[in-house]
DNA sequence: AATGAATGAGAATTCATTCAT
DNA sequence: TATGAATGAATTCTCATTCAT
């Protein structure tokens, strides 16, 4: 199969091959702990392949970061473009992708969590370090937008909306760690989606206005 | 300064500005990516000296990781110790307790928590490890025992203690560690505090009972 | 020359020229004195390549006296297997044998004896270290046992034959190294092999029972 | 004791503990596995003072070297010198002194072995190195003096003196070798005296005279 | 295009040597 | 003299990147 597409076709399966084991092993292993030995190993091709294909392990990474972000962002503006959403139904859809984006064949790249990736995003050509950020702000705007509406309207509780938006970022990504790392030590939960889903309705709760 | 110091008090001096420099490193950039370079760097000493004071770049971090857990275990304790002090109070006390670790001389270590560092804890003298975990699983205990108690006495919603727990302590790191790292991203915040506060709040009144 | 060689070949012969460096380095200089960048130097690669070969210093080294020692086995079993060979002979088999590892293209890694050389033994894998022993073991006793056939049929003079086995290895060993190294502090002898000859004789001779 | 004497004496002394500490070490664990702080600790003195004493690690080794020789020197004179000792007797008392080298409370440094001490006789002061080959020339060529007098008088088999003086030496260092390693792996061996001793009447009735 | 052997910069660690007290 | 903290060169090992085939 595929040897009798064109040469076109035939390449960028190739790309796509090795973007997604590297991006498999970023997530299971973390950027520094990825080699590109393993990244060609998974996707059963020569370590020299991979650069026919990618400048660096820092470009794949930040390609891999910036496809995540526009997927997110894609899917974030889908949650809350309707006019006529109430910012009530708009931040349960942006709960609902959460559980998506967890759960979705991609799954999230925890490495994107800022304090994981400094090292990738170190020495990035200054479009794409422009383009992570933008798309990072693009992202966190909406949930902050959402929020603010509906604070507008009272359906929530007055409060600075950047930091309501923090709070529900701080504990996605604090949870998706715990459930990638804890397994390790502890073995009581198996069941983030089920601790996700709860946080995300205490904080819903939590912002609902005085009664 | 210091220099008209005794040998001893000097000694110690410097182990704890080593100490200091790879704590902050840690924090910021995590193990892998700390070198001991980078740490004696910090410190204004060679990369020799740090072998004088400490065995390996492993012990530092657990060592680290045991001194602040033993710190936070300490103030749970006594935060939560006394009998007749209500769940709410205790909750409360919990949350002056993570404020005062952000803003305390000893700073947090948040990424030092077993569960944000498979990393630096494989190769270490099991006693080590097992200090680390047993101290680890203390401190959350605690927090699941408070939460416990104020679900039993009907003043919180009746939820899973350890999920509720996880959200609390989900936040706490992942605001900690967006302080220290978003700025690179983003320079809109710079109010930690207002926001784990908030965070906390939010929390709180997401866990009431139902009016 | 080899250039044109299939990558098969040319790789075994990398590894060969690694493997041969190492073995004069270390049989010269011991395994503490010769360093991973004296051998790839003598091989005329670069550091790393080491380490496509060999897992480790350590490993090159448990590698070469296992290739060593299965070496002398079967030449010692082949010398002295024979049912009908008298101890007399077989001993003489085992000197032209002392003389032949001595010319052969493997060279003798006489430093690579267990008995010379604790340090790189110590953190081996213990399957190579049990590996190691038996061998040395095994060829051990085929000397003794041999020694031990001449005494019983009177052939040779009654003493303990593993004090015999000693001293005939222990001549062997030290002939080799003084071969290698008094070099530098005396040119009197080129004569190795003359030397291990008389050597063996006079032995022999010394044997001799009593007439 | 030792607080009342004078400061000539007073350094004299520490001087000398600092090169027994040294020489103990040296014949325990090698050149490369001694430290100086292993040496000063033993010593009961700091790092420092080990360098107002000597000048550097490899001087001490070499000092240590040319005190056992001059020692070696010494007492092969004594055993050789009378002019009516028969070749014969001459040996003999040669053989006496090797056993009493081995007991000695001063041991003998093994590490004078010359494959062992390459590493610390590489960079010495000419001066040094000089005196350190001669003193092994004068040593090495008393035993060929009295192995061609024994040959001269006929009382010896005719050989190459150098030759036997190689096997009487290598003989001598190889037994001191295994009784230093050999009892970790193999603990049939406690009898280093007794081995010597077989080995060298071996050796004395290989170099008889055809009868 | 694909390969994978070779490279070498960088990381952790050790230890002889120096030097301020 | 004596001390021992500090230094940094040297060593083992890793891995992203290059390049000849």
């Amino acid at each position: 199969m595929g040897k009798l597409d064109s040469p076109q076709i035939e390449k960028e399966r190739t790309r796509k091959e090795i973007f997604e084991a590297a991006r498999q092993l970023f997530l299971k292993n973390g950027y520094r702990n990825t080699t590109i030995k393993d990244i060609t190993g998974k996707a059963s091709l020569s370590i020299g392949t991979f650069y026919l294909y990618f400048e660096s392990k820092g470009e794949i990474y930040a390609l891999l970061t910036i496809d995540f972000l526009k997927y997110m962002k894609t899917e974030i503006l889908k949650a809350t473009r309707e006019k006529n959403l109430s910012p009530k139904k708009k931040l349960s859809n942006l709960r609902q992708l959460f559980f998506k984006m967890y759960e979705s064949d991609k799954r999230i790249l925890i490495n994107l969590i800022p304090s994981r990736s400094t090292d990738a995003l170190n020495d990035l050509a200054p479009g794409i370090a422009r383009q992570i950020k933008d798309l990072s702000s693009d992202c966190f705007n909406v949930l902050v937008t959402t929020i603010q509406e509906g604070m507008d309207s009272k359906i929530f509780r007055r409060e600075n909306p950047v930091v309501i938006a923090d709070i529900i970022w701080g504990i996605f990504s604090a949870l998706i760690l715990l459930a990638e790392n804890e397994r390790m030590l502890d073995n009581r939960k198996d069941f983030v989606k089920t601790t996700l889903e709860t946080a995300m309705e205490t904080v819903y709760r939590g912002i609902n206005p005085v009664i």
